[in-house]
RNA sequence: GUGGCUAUAGUUUAGUGGUAAAACUCGGGUUUGUGGUACCUGCGUCGAGAGUUCGAUUCUCUCUAGCCACCCCA
């Protein structure tokens, strides 16, 4: 096949594909990296116990508080995002892996998950369900960002919606529920803070006043907030510079500035709120950098004292985004909870985490004939429910029971070539030291009630309390 | 995306312009069928690349990554 031809025939269509084809031959002689990319992070064996701890809690509270799984691709058409989250916004501006597939299909990795489970909604008609209709799901989602401590470009999120139901009662609901998450994890000293920003029309009224009156002001602000007051004039009132804070002081509150409808509907979420104990605040200043935002918004604060602030997650109602996609005109509250930040507060305040069971018993064995057995046995060991560990590469007895030990089991079973030869194995009580030789029949019965004997846990427990 | 600090075995840390140390961990062993000790032994292209130099892990530059602040957000 005469390559050069073929390039010239399609010159235009092809070109891009060959410049990729040739960056991808030229990586090949690139030496391999044994590291990481960016931002992205291992979660190794020894954190595996928070995460599933963080999984099972959220997946324990969905299920309690009446949500469905659902799981959506990682990768969406780039303009699900980019017309949805907002084209003003950080994230969509410069935060989007968005790449051109084969097929050429401007495709992103979802930044969030907000937008592909509206697309999943409306595209599997929903709205036809009960409502409200909730939904539940736990993934990776991608921002490339400049990473630090807790912030990854891929980290993983806790997601819960719900659409069709516009009572405040919803959202109290979601908040307690996101208070209950941060509970039921262990974390001490939580903040919810609530602020509402209005709905399409008051949202963009209280915008106009906002930027007339820091007009006014303007000399008094700082450089990035003149800066920021084109951008995104409501996080000039979360600036930290004191000229600014002083400014920002007297400047005009959303909160004052609703329309009826939404001040009612702020104002009957606060009374639930207060209804049900949770140590929330108002916080006037209260943003969020979605722009499909409307009325509630709220974040949950790790406070350490007068230290940083930690936002662990947040959400807020957007009860306009379904129709503004296209389907029918659907109110909806969302809320998402970081799971990287959330562990990383559980072992900050040293939470306990769940726990993994411990295998309990060893098996050794010696010589060829035991180690052909003793994958019988092993297996035997597992179907009757008990927790057995092994070492079967390893040849000498000594080595075999060191292992043993550094796992800390109570009893190891040796089986070595005469006892293969005579149907037996021999138990040994790691405490006492005190070996016994029993026949391979009753193995299991006699494993069973000296592990039960010796008290505590009913070993093969899958139903341990979450709390 | 902007600025600052950092980078030595799996981990935590020494150290030097001239063949790299310790502790812990891990693997193997101390006469072949018995474990927490002790002893022996193995494991590093000193983040990557280039430059200065007779010679660089050490000095310079670039890159990469981590952390911090900003920004933003989960």
């Amino acid at each position: 096949m005469p390559k050069a031809k073929k390039i010239v025939d399609k010159e235009k269509n092809v070109s891009k594909k060959v410049v990729k084809k040739i960056k991808i031959e030229k990586q090949k002689d690139e030496p391999l990296v044994l590291q990481n990319l960016r931002g992205m992070k291992d979660v190794l064996p020894q954190d595996q116990a928070y995460w599933e701890q963080a999984r099972r809690v959220a997946e324990r509270l969905a299920r309690d508080y009446g949500f469905s799984r659902i799981d959506v691709p990682l990768l969406e058409f780039s303009n699900l995002f980019t017309r949805n989250i907002g084209g003003g916004t950080d994230i969509v501006e410069k935060e989007m892996y968005s790449f051109v597939t084969r097929g050429g299909d401007k495709v992103s990795l979802r930044p969030e998950m907000t937008a592909g489970i509206c697309r999943s909604f409306i595209q599997h008609g929903m709205h036809t369900l009960s409502r409200p209709v909730k939904l539940f799901s736990i993934g990776p989602v991608y921002r490339y960002d400049r990473p630090q401590e807790g912030r990854y470009r891929e980290h993983y999120q806790a997601n819960f919606d719900a659409f069709g139901e516009d009572d405040p009662i919803l959202d109290a609901q979601m908040i307690q529920m996101a208070h209950r998450l941060t509970h039921c994890l262990g974390l001490k000293s939580i903040q919810i803070q609530v602020n509402s920003i209005g709905c399409g029309v008051c949202k963009k009224d209280y915008n106009n006043l906002l930027v007339s009156y820091l007009e006014s002001k303007k000399t008094k602000l700082c450089q990035d907030c003149k800066r920021r007051l084109e951008i995104n004039p409501l996080r000039v009132l979360d600036c930290k510079e004191d000229k600014c804070s002083q400014v920002a002081a007297t400047a005009p509150q959303a909160v004052d500035h609703l329309c009826e409808d939404c001040r009612v509907h702020f104002k009957t979420l606060l009374e639930y709120l207060d209804e049900l104990d949770l140590p929330y605040t108002i916080n006037p200043r209260l943003v969020r950098g979605l722009d499909y935002y409307t009325k509630t918004v709220f974040e949950i604060w790790s406070g350490s004292e007068e230290g940083k602030k930690y936002s662990l997650g947040g959400g807020g109602r957007y009860d306009k985004l379904v129709k503004i996609m296209g389907g029918e005109d659907t109110p909806a509250i969302g809320f998402a909870v970081g799971l990287e930040r959330v562990i990383a507060e559980m072992k900050r305040v040293q939470a306990k985490s769940y726990k993994p069971m411990k295998p309990r018993v060893f098996l050794a064995q010696l010589g060829g004939l035991a180690k052909k057995k003793s994958l019988r046995l092993f297996s035997e060991l597992e179907k009757n429910g008990i927790l057995t560990a092994e070492s079967f590469g390893r040849g000498s007895l000594k080595s075999q029971l060191k292992i043993a030990n550094r796992l800390g089991v109570e009893l190891t079973l040796i089986l070595g070539q005469k006892e293969t030869l005579d149907g037996t194995v021999i138990i040994k009580n790691m405490t006492t030291g005190v070996q016994e030789t029993v026949s391979m029949e009753k193995l299991v019965d006699i494993i069973k009630k000296k592990l039960k004997t010796d008290n505590v846990i009913v070993y093969h427990n899958h139903e341990e309390s979450l709390i």
